[in-house]
This record gives C-alpha cells, sequence and structure tokens, in this order.
RNA sequence: GAUCCCGUAGCUCAGCUGGAUAGAGCAGCUGCCUUCUAAGCAGCAGGUCAGGCGUUCGAAUCGCCUCGGGAUCACCA
C-alpha cells in the first residue's frame, strides 16, 4: 500500500466531518468528490456544494462559506478558500505541497503498487498473429496494447505471464505451402532477389497473395463457363488442393509437415524482427498446432452436465450429429460446438485453452485476450459457455477489445491489399524521425550507431504514442502522410521534453534531493510559485492515474497524464531559472522538482512501451 | 430482422461515476533564440458537443426517440 497519503483524501474526510457537525448528515468520505479548480480562481480543489443545500437549507454562498470555514479552522493543509457560487475553491498550503515532493522525492516507486508474494496472478493474451502473412497496422495495434497493458498491470501490483497464441495452423497456412508448391521455384528468404521478401514473413505472405490471385483467375474461369459464383468458389480444384493439404497435415504427412515446418520457421524469424522492433515480448507462446484439439472432451462433459438454472443439460447433440448450445434464453443464438463430421470448430478450441490456462494456473485471478471488437459476440459466447459449465473462474474472463485501425480511404482489407504493412510504417517513421532530426542539426556529437539508435527511439515514440494515446476500445484513424508527426502532442515531444531536464542535470555538479532543514522547507513553501506547485500537484496524481489506467485497461489515461505534466514543465523550463537560479535552496529545489519531473515522465513512458533519450 | 459500438473545432483526439465560460494537438495567422536543448513558449482565430424530447438546481456526460457511420449474429478463424 502507499503510505503517502494525498490531500484529497483527508480533505474528503474532513468535508465529511464538517457536514455531519454543520448539518448533521452522515456521508461517506469516499462518495465526496473534488472538481479541478477553474484556472480563473484560485485553489487547487473544489467542492461543489449544491447535492448539499437540501440538507444544509440555505444558500450555496452561504454553505460554501460555512465547510470552507470548518476546514480552514480544522486542518492545517487548508490555507485558504474562496467561494464562488456554489464551488468552494481550496486553497492548499505551500507547506503541504513542498512537505509532498520531499516525501516522494527520493521514492522511484511512490506511484506504483509493489509485487510480492501474494499478488495477485494475471495472464494477458496478446498478439496472436496467423503465421501466414507478415504483421500490419491492426497486428501494430495489438501488439501495442497488450505490451502496454501488461506494464499497467505490474504498475498495479500484479504478477503478469504474457502469453501469445499463435496460429500457425489452418487452412490460410495451406494456402500459402500450396503456392509456394506450385510457383515458389523453390524460393528462399536466403535465395530470393525481392529485397523485402529476405524477411520470412513477407516471403510466405507474398504465396498467400499469389494464391488468391489464381483462385480469383480460375473463379472467373469457371463463371465464364456458366458456372454459379458460389459453386465455383466452393469447388475449385485449388481450394480442394488446399483442403486436400490441410487433412493430409492432419494426419501428419511427413512431406506436408517438412514444408509446414519450414514455411513457419520463416515466418518466426520475421515474426521475431518484427517484435523486437516494437519492442514487445511474451512469456510464453503458446501454439495452434499444439492445442487445437482441446476442448473435445469438454463436449462430453456438457452434453451430462446439467444446467444450475433452466435443469435441462449444457449441451445438445442435433438429429444430424452435430452438438449445440442453445444460448437463445440469453438473447444470443445458437452455437455450433462440433460440426457433424465430429471435428471441432474454433469455440471448441478455446473452451478447451482456457480450461488449460487455469489447470496450468491454479492461482490465475485474470485471463485477458486482447483481441479486437470484431470478436466480441464470440468472446460473449465463450465466457457465458463457460459459466454455463460451472466453471466458477468464468467470470475472471475479460475480452480486451480495441477498435479497428481505419485509412483515410476506409478499413484494412488484407485481401484487396489496402493494408498498412508493419515493417513498412516502422521503417517510414524511423527514415521521418532521421530526416527531421538531421534537419534540427541535432546529431552532433552523436556515433553514427547511437544516432541510428536515436532515430528509432524517436520514430518508435511517435507511433506508439499515436496510436496508445486513443482510448482502445474507439475505432481510430491512422493516414500514413498526415499522422507522422514529430510536434505538439506526440512522443517526439515528451522525449523531447525528458532530454531537455536531463540536460539541465548533466550540466549540474552535485546537488542533493533530501537535503533540506525545515526552515528551508518552510521558506520554500511559503513562497512556491505557481508552476512548481502546479507540477507538484501533477506528480500526486500519478498513482490515480495508474490505478485507473489499470482498472479500465487504458493506457490512454498514462498517455494524457504524461503530455500533461511535459507540457507543464515545458512552461515550467520556460519562465523559471533552474540551474540558474542564485539561492542555493531554491535551486536545489527546482533540481530535484526537474529530477523527480523527469523520472516520472520516463515512468509513464515505459509504461507505454515507450523509451526515452538523455538527449535529443 | 436482432444485438453491440461510435458521432465533440477544417482534421486527429481528450473530457463522459452529471458541475463554473467544452480542452489539446495539427493545419492557418502573430510574436519570442547573445540566458539551462525553439522537436519549445506566448497569443489570435476556430464549436448548434449529429438532431429532438425528457430527468435535474445544473446535461457533451444519464434515459427515450430520430438521423448518420461501423461491427457482429457461420458446421470460418
Amino acid at each position: 500500500m502507499n503510505l503517502i497519503c494525498n490531500v484529497d483524501e483527508l480533505l474528503r474526510v474532513k468535508v465529511a466531518e464538517a457536514l455531519k457537525v454543520l448539518y448533521n448528515v452522515q456521508v461517506e468520505p469516499g462518495s465526496i468528490v473534488f472538481g479541478k479548480t477553474n484556472p480563473e480562481f484560485e485553489g487547487d480543489f473544489t467542492f461543489v456544494v449544491f447535492p448539499y443545500l437540501k440538507v444544509s437549507k440555505k444558500s450555496p454562498e452561504v454553505t460554501a462559506g460555512q465547510i470552507g470555514d470548518f476546514l480552514k479552522a480544522n486542518i492545517s493543509e487548508v490555507e485558504n478558500f474562496n467561494v464562488v457560487k456554489g464551488f468552494l475553491n481550496l486553497v492548499v498550503s505551500g507547506n503541504y505541497w513542498i512537505d509532498y515532493f520531499y516525501k516522494i522525492a527520493g521514492r522511484r516507486d511512490y506511484a506504483y503498487t509493489p509485487i510480492t508474494e501474494s499478488s495477485p496472478t494475471v495472464m494477458v493474451e496478446y498478439s496472436s498473429p496467423n503465421t501466414n502473412k507478415p504483421l500490419h497496422l491492426g497486428h501494430i495495434r495489438n501488439n501495442l496494447l497488450g505490451y502496454s497493458v501488461t506494464e499497467i498491470l505490474k504498475a498495479n501490483g500484479n504478477n503478469v505471464i504474457k502469453t501469445n497464441l499463435v496460429n500457425d495452423r489452418g487452412i490460410h497456412i495451406c494456402k500459402s505451402m500450396l503456392a509456394w508448391q506450385k510457383w515458389g521455384n523453390g524460393e528462399t528468404p536466403e535465395s530470393t532477389l525481392d529485397d523485402v521478401c529476405k524477411k520470412g514473413d513477407h516471403l510466405v505472405g507474398k504465396y498467400y497473395v499469389e494464391f488468391d490471385k489464381h483462385l480469383k483467375k480460375e473463379i472467373e474461369t469457371k463463371v465464364k463457363n456458366n458456372w454459379e459464383r458460389e459453386d465455383a468458389a466452393a469447388k475449385s480444384e485449388l481450394m480442394l488442393e488446399a483442403q486436400e493439404m490441410l487433412n493430409r497435415w492432419e494426419k501428419g504427412d511427413k512431406e506436408v509437415v517438412a514444408l509446414w515446418n519450414k514455411m513457419n520457421d520463416w515466418v518466426y524469424s520475421g515474426f521475431k524482427e518484427t517484435y523486437s522492433m516494437l519492442g514487445v515480448n511474451f512469456d510464453k507462446t503458446y501454439y495452434e498446432s499444439k492445442t487445437y484439439l482441446l476442448g473435445k472432451e469438454l463436449v462430453e462433459f456438457g452434453l451430462n452436465k446439467v444446467d444450475a438454472v433452466s435443469g435441462e443439460k449444457v449441451f445438445f447433440k442435433k438429429e444430424d450429429g452435430s452438438v449445440r448450445i442453445d444460448l437463445t434464453p440469453e438473447g444470443l443464438d445458437e452455437k455450433v460446438l462440433l460440426r457433424s463430421d465430429g471435428t471441432s470448430v474454433y469455440m471448441t478450441q478455446d473452451l478447451g485453452t482456457a480450461v488449460e490456462r487455469f489447470k496450468e494456473f491454479p492461482k490465475l485471478k485474470r485471463l485477458i485476450y486482447t483481441v479486437g471488437n470484431e470478436q466480441e459476440y464470440h468472446f460473449r459466447v465463450l465466457f457465458l459457455i463457460l459459466k454455463k459449465l460451472g466453471f466458477k473462474w468464468a467470470e475472471d474472463c475479460f475480452h480486451l477489445s480495441y477498435g479497428m485501425v481505419e485509412l483515410p480511404d476506409g478499413k484494412m482489407k488484407s485481401r484487396e491489399g489496402t493494408v498498412v504493412d508493419a515493417d513498412e510504417l516502422i521503417k517510414l517513421m524511423v527514415d521521418t524521425a532521421r530526416e527531421m532530426t538531421l534537419a534540427l542539426g541535432k546529431t552532433e556529437g552523436l556515433e553514427k550507431e547511437e544516432a541510428e539508435q536515436l532515430y528509432k527511439l524517436i520514430g518508435l515514440g511517435a507511433l506508439k504514442y499515436f496510436i496508445l494515446k486513443v482510448d482502445p476500445k474507439k475505432t481510430m484513424l491512422f493516414n500514413p502522410e498526415e499522422s507522422i508527426d514529430l510536434h505538439g502532442n506526440t512522443g517526439p515531444l515528451i522525449q523531447y521534453t525528458y532530454a531537455r531536464s536531463r540536460s539541465i542535470l548533466r550540466n549540474v555538479i552535485s546537488w542533493d534531493i533530501e537535503n533540506c532543514t525545515p526552515s528551508d522547507l518552510r521558506q520554500l513553501g511559503e513562497n512556491m510559485d505557481k508552476k512548481s506547485r502546479e507540477l507538484i500537484r501533477l506528480l500526486s496524481e500519478f498513482p490515480k492515474i495508474i490505478r485507473d489506467a489499470g482498472k479500465d485497461y487504458n493506457p490512454g489515461l498514462i498517455a494524457n497524464y504524461v503530455y500533461e505534466l511535459s507540457k507543464e514543465f515545458n512552461q515550467f523550463y520556460h519562465d523559471t531559472p533552474i540551474l540558474k537560479e542564485k539561492q542555493s535552496d531554491l535551486r536545489n529545489f527546482r533540481l530535484s522538482l526537474t529530477y523527480k519531473v523527469a523520472e516520472v515522465i520516463k515512468s509513464g513512458m515505459l509504461l507505454l512501451g515507450i523509451d526515452v533519450p538523455e538527449k535529443m
């Protein structure tokens, strides 16, 4: 737990007390909320008294005044107050803020909940790519979101297991394999003349596209020969061949499995590179080829299990042999769990892996699936079935659903080639960062290697921040030409702010972050300037921001906060001498403040998976 | 047909457990580098919070309706 009590918590208690003493009403301190004070008025917190007029039986002004008097008389932290209509603006003393600052100054972890042996274990699944094509912009959002959420959950005192469930089998992979076999002429990442395809995932993706091209051609030919379009697709020879290949794979056909291994390995080495650029990683990787048969025994279980509510069996077998569950009482539909030929569907597999996860990690307190919002229905059904099967942990499962990334001309569609390739985009961002940095002449004194590192850090910072600052739930628009901005509300601005603050600290011989006597403190507190005060107030919000971001699974809250802090710091930097301040106590304080703000900016950025440079 | 999500400045987004005159950035216009990094700071301009009705002392925020956009409801994944 956090040992440092924020003043707003104290104020809540005291306001509740005031209401009790003055108007004899019992109010939960937790139910009292403070707003931010309008910049036009003096104050750190604002208490709105309108809701309490009924009990005070007085005008808003009088009520606010009475509560203000009470607080001022009873707590030293409240230095002053002013009343505007029904708004009670409370001014917290500079002494409190300076005191608070020096309490957190030396504590790097002041906003974090420590992870101990008794911390809850949480699993976050994210990324989960198919192995038939390279990653695109949509995957980038998934990866960044998943990674950031795990970091945020760790900051909230959770033991997080990051997992990736790779979809390495199925008809889509067979399509790439078949196309390569037919038209590949033995092309490999090593032998290829196409630069892009030297990265294995792109080579495999090329044959996926190739398959689709030939398939389309075949269908068109058939349609010309008076086939029905649907028939032409379903009975296309290519599709049948791919299907046949999948069957051979499932039977363990040596030749097919060898090809499958070879091409998947190409893809993995490609993914490895992209993941490394993105800075994401996993504690555990699952492969669908190893898990796709799970869940079949659950079907049997469900056929016998009696539903606690309806008294009926949870699953039922239809006359055609398929096994289903009827979810119409819940407002959903009937869902197939086993095809009439006895093979399982995606849902069956997901049921099986969920059960497996909780068996593997009995202490699992939460299982989070980072998957796009187009699968919301799927997860609703999945969790509902688990609940009906009697698994108590079903309610610990959570679909971290995020919105699609759209392009200026609409949604990305892999088949139509309107996707933004992940590697290409990353390169574009890094190139832009390089250009910009060179144009600003900021590479002085940097080794070539260092400079390249910096471009990468800035380019990726821009990309990651751009994507993560948006509420995950929302559909977002990405314009490759225009979204690459390095000014304003962007990652590079925050990185720049950090670099600036570090630059100051580099230029100081020494200072002591906690070297202040009580009388120094009083002196500082009484004379504190507005910007310092605002910075400390912002620092005091960091713990709550981390909590809220964890509760909502929303990195955007962190992004907005870090931006606000950076902006405030830039103003402080602009109009306050820090290093050049002559009075040593004051200089010490400002240096400490600079140090602390830099530290929090860095911490916040790391929660987003973004690195910050010492110089830029 | 059913369910769910979204609609805030020209553009991209905050704000949504109801509170003061709805905020940022980009784009446009104006200033500020012999002082700690100008990827910065200060300012101007830009709004029927899709529209309507309701609840409330008070609505961008809550409820209902309409319009517009998107997603889903496979023996696909």
